[in-house]
RNA sequence: GUGGGCGUAGUUCAGCCUGGCAGAACACUUGACUGUGGCUCAAGACGUCGCGGGUUCAAAUCCCGUCGCCCACCCCA
């Protein structure tokens, strides 16, 4: 028998796995100096969760979730996003009564049942913030320039930033329903998909692929003018707030975004590098969506960052990948009485915070010295039979070749004075 | 759901067209240097040629079937 990672999933091995270790020490960084603190939510929720929120005819819920009915008869399913498990915790623990605003960050895997392609798994990784209790569009501006941020501080450059603006509630079933009289007989030009969406989904047609769609709805339609005076100054002073930090973004009319939950300010970064997967974050205002389920009627803002994505992006721009952490010193031994040695002296050295290792293989010194090599020791300790009688350790500096011998007791604070 | 490509050593791949000993590079182990890493050289180990069937004296190679993976459409992070 053998056996292989589910399709669309993947291990990430001891070779890569700091690299995404430090992209998440580095967002985490920069959420705690904005201001935001981590929640950790399970990853399996009510499949109803995820119909009510991020809407029954999305992609997403119509055909991308891992659902199942567990041995309780309850319906459940792998979370295909961040944002409605969030909200979901939100209103069931009564944040908002802690503190009426709430700036929340998590970091973890998603699941979508969609066919594997590069830049796209079944099981992919987000990395996302909510920010809920405000409906301020300083708050747009916040959570947009967080996304920079982190961007930054992990080493990607070049990527665009596209802003749109949907509007709120009613503004969208004002544009679904012209939309939806518009297309009505132009119906047979569009494309199969694009005919479902009109009765389905309708804004979904603005952002359809097909050539011939754009055409025909594109040509007709602006968008823009379905939207009230509030929706439209919002969006306005967003902009200002971006624009008093500089941060550069084009406008994107067409920006529909596959989650119904959005209402106002929607945004997508893109990164040229990735060829047809190029999204590597996206986000937007949802100021509906806490009431929608239960919850308080307070506005709120979020996105989420595709870290298989980011890490795709780094390998394939050769950004500055995290180094391999280097090992303070490794143990080389000749014989099973310094091996024994060797073992409590490690066990020392660990203990008073100098990293370490050795092997027990009993291989040569030559190989011991060269698997030390490897590890990126900065010192090899050298142990044989001769030092067990002497008392001692030869200590050598990988990089200027200089050894030493050091008494056995001398040892941890020897190393940990060279070592720092 | 729809199209295209690929499955051969740990990894990346050549060999397939035109059937005839299972290959290269890198990585790994050992040695040259009896107890000293990187460089060099040498030797060694590693294979169900995805799987099943067929044709043939002979199949990695040709034929049929099957499974798996990748890429793209779509959608999304």
């Amino acid at each position: 028998m053998d056996y292989k990672a589910i399709k669309g999933t993947k291990d990430i091995l001891p070779g890569e796995s700091y690299v995404w270790q430090d992209i998440e020490n580095k967002a985490r960084g920069v959420f705690s100096s904005f201001g935001y603190e981590e929640i950790r939510t399970p990853v399996i929720e009510e499949t109803a969760l995820f119909i009510k929120s991020v809407g029954e005819n999305t992609d997403i819920v119509s055909k991308e979730m891992f659902s199942f009915v567990d041995r309780g008869e309850r319906n459940i399913s792998l979370r295909p996003e961040g944002t409605a498990p969030v909200v979901r915790a939100y209103i069931e623990n009564n944040l908002d009564k802690i503190s009426q605003f709430q700036k929340l960050y998590y970091m973890g895997p998603m699941f979508r049942a969609e066919r594997p392609q590069a830049g796209r798994m079944r099981q992919f990784h987000q990395i996302g913030v909510e920010a809920i209790g405000s409906t301020h569009p300083a708050l747009d501006a916040e959570v947009i320039r967080l996304l920079a941020a982190i961007l930054d501080s992990v080493g990607i450059k070049d990527y665009s930033l596209k802003l749109n603006n949907l509007g709120c509630a009613d503004d969208k079933k004002k544009l679904s329903g012209a939309l939806k009289e518009a297309l009505s007989d132009k119906e047979k030009a569009l494309c199969d998909d694009c005919k479902k969406r009109v009765k389905l989904n309708p804004l979904r047609v603005l952002d359809c692929k097909n050539e011939n769609c754009k055409t025909i709805i594109r040509g007709s339609f602006k968008a823009a003018k379905f939207l009230c005076e509030d929706c439209d100054a919002h969006f306005k002073e967003v902009l200002k707030y971006l624009d008093s930090l500089n941060i550069k973004y084009t406008i994107d009319p067409y920006i529909v975004r596959g989650l119904d939950y959005y209402t106002k300010t929607v945004f997508e970064v893109t990164h040229g590098s990735l060829g047809s997967q190029d999204a590597i974050g996206a986000g937007g205002r949802y100021d509906n969506l806490t009431s929608s389920m239960g919850g308080p009627a307070v506005g709120a803002c979020g996105f989420a960052l595709g870290l298989d994505r980011i890490m795709l992006a780094l390998e394939k721009t050769s950004g500055e990948k995290a180094q391999k952490p280097r090992l303070d010193v490794f143990i080389s031994t000749l014989g099973e009485n310094a091996c024994s040695k060797a073992f409590t002296i490690l066990d020392a050295l660990r203990s008073s915070g100098v990293s370490g290792d050795m092997d027990y293989e009993k291989k040569s010194l030559k190989a011991q010295m060269r698997t030390a090599d490897r590890l990126g020791a900065r010192f090899v300790l050298i142990i044989g039979e001769d030092e067990l009688a002497r008392g001692e350790a030869v200590l050598r500096n990988m990089a200027t070749k200089e050894q030493a011998s050091v008494k056995f007791e001398e040892l941890v604070n020897t190393i940990k004075e060279r070592a720092k």
